[in-house]
DNA sequence: ATGAAAGCGCTAACAG
DNA sequence: CTGTTAGCGCTTTCAT
């Protein structure tokens, strides 16, 4: 390994010349410059990062902790960011917490074990208001970016999310715009605030709508297109006479659709159906489905734009970016003799 | 930040005592453990890897530098070396090549500088056969593993791949053996190795059919779905009497997909399709795609378990993992009195 | 069982 | 413009 010494001999001047040279310090004579740098060239010389953070007190280095990059929104925000990082001078880590609360403690302490200068974290979700770990990131001074819907314990962080339930009130506006009245929710996981947040943004879209959540056409589903799959045929033998069906993710809907075009229903025909953050093909799905586009890439940027921002010690606030109804074939018009629709104009 | 010399004090003992305490190091009387482990767990003691890596010349840093972590083959294999490398006490490095070449060896001089132990690299595939900056990590003994089918001048590396040639000629075999005679095929970029591996997979499985292959029946398709698309309808421009579709990747498929569709041609009765890749969602595709499932996340584990052989300075050797045909609803028999089969059997 | 000295590769602070 | 000194936080080596 050629290290600034091995340079200096050979240069014949100081350990403190080359690396003035080496940073491109001021005050250096051009001569000297020029010699080092060839010098430096000629052996192949390659900075010690470590080095020169354990120095400088710099470690140029940021750390994700999710609880699975290789989703669909994280592997997306994981390259926004580690394109920007790389383009800032600094890199970046990638710690998985696969959903568990004690390995994502894991993860925070190697992170702070690295000394890093700034964090995203997307947080997993706890029951447990009180979270230590994250009270010791603050105390340490480490700099937070939060992505995705903050839960409470995550209040002292600056976040960077898209504004689900904005978005998912325009699904369900959509929905009414098409003449639909009974509309179905396959709801996700209790715990999700960005799924409470979707849920939130339908109910704010019945109200003001002037019409109230009937709870006989909300079902819980979950995350995946099994749980939707079994959400859908509930609601099926509940006999709950929807005309639309508004699902908490793509993959919810995903499931759904399965069911439905299994019994031989037709999609927007018989009933409509809309999904929720336009995973890669759910453009070529069996019925193209009409979803909301989430900005992943965006809020990347954003995140790290926070991130500079909390590096420099500025102020930083938190974004809500919005997130765009993607209309396609899977929701039409409601069909018009229906008897719900009726009784509901009723 | 709390530094072992703050315990040291505390504790009234030596740097080196709490040093040796905190690693679990021998000779150390038990009650001056216990005393020193209180306080630095009291003190909230996180020690430093960097400055330990300088000492110990162990960074304990893995990376991986790829053109895109977020295409879903990447990412889940990202996902299992985080995991592991975690598991192993490491932690990873994420770096965006973006495939661009001077990006990429800005990419590979940053690990460098990092010192890391290892090197995850999914190379970037070039015209030029010499790549001296691959020669440079080399030289300067980083372990490297290449992932994915290793282009002629990451000859000296290590590879951890899936058998694309097999598992393209077992796609192939599937068709042959449905009595399809003539197979299209949509071929990926020639400058890529797993799009001509595929190729490869395909030809050799028509030969060992006592079949030629027929080169109007071949077309340079790409990468994407609108590549794919435009290929097909060039196919169906050229009147090539093909009775089922073999395309280089999932995407390209889809893309063939819809012009079929669109075409009124009904899948499989009428043509019948296969993709290569399964990415999510070809199993919910318009018509479930058959395709083949590559091992992603094995690929990580047989990767970091190379890693791990290279680090310890064992020799390792290149893997190839086999990959699974998925047969679903877009392949099926060879329309029997189609003019082309007849043809053939002539 | 514990400590003192030295140094990993680099740069801040000060001197000349 | 260039060099000297000191030290970042830790561990290796050698002493006691």
């Amino acid at each position: 390994m050629v290290r600034l010494v091995d340079i200096a001999r050979q240069a014949g001047v100081s350990v403190m010349t080359v690396s003035r040279v080496l940073r491109d310090a001021p005050d250096i004579a051009a001569s000297t410059k020029a010699r080092v740098q060839s010098i430096a060239q000629q052996l192949g010389y390659v900075p010690d990062v470590m080095a020169q953070a354990m120095r400088t007190r710099n470690t140029r280095l940021l750390a994700i902790v999710a609880p699975d990059t290789s989703d669909p929104v994280t592997s997306r925000i994981v390259l926004a960011l580690a394109e920007r990082a790389h383009d800032l001078g600094y890199d970046l880590l990638v710690s998985q917490s696969r959903h568990q609360i004690d390995r994502e403690e894991a993860c925070l302490r190697r992170v702070l074990a690295r000394r890093v200068e700034g964090l995203f974290l997307c947080p997993i979700p706890r029951l447990d208001p009180s979270a230590p770990i994250y009270l010791e990131l603050k105390q340490r001074g480490v700099r937070v970016v939060a992505l995705g819907p903050k839960p409470p314990f995550c209040e002292p962080f600056v976040s960077v999310q898209a504004d689900d339930a904005l978005a998912s009130s325009k699904v369900t506006r959509h929905l009414l715009a098409l003449g639909h009245r009974r509309i179905a929710f396959l709801a996700g996981p209790s715990t999700s605030p960005a799924a409470q947040s979707r849920f939130e943004g339908y109910r704010r879209a019945l109200r003001e709508a002037g019409l109230e959540t009937d709870d006989r056409l909300v079902f819980r589903a979950g995350e995946t297109v099994e749980e939707g799959a079994r959400a859908t045929v509930q609601l099926i033998d509940e006999r709950a006479t929807a005309t639309a069906i508004q699902a908490v993710s793509d993959l919810v809907a995903m499931g759904a659709a399965r069911v439905l075009l299994d019994q031989g229903l037709r999609l927007p025909h018989d009933v409509s159906l809309a999904g929720y953050g336009n995973i890669p093909f759910s453009e070529v799905f069996r019925v193209p489905l009409t979803t909301v586009r989430q900005p992943k890439y965006q809020l990347g940027l954003a995140a790290m734009t926070c991130m500079q921002a909390l590096l420099l010690g500025a102020p930083a606030s938190s974004h809500q970016l919005p997130a765009e109804l993607v209309i396609r074939a899977s929701t039409g018009p409601a069909p018009p003799g229906d008897v719900s629709t009726a009784r509901c104009h009723g």
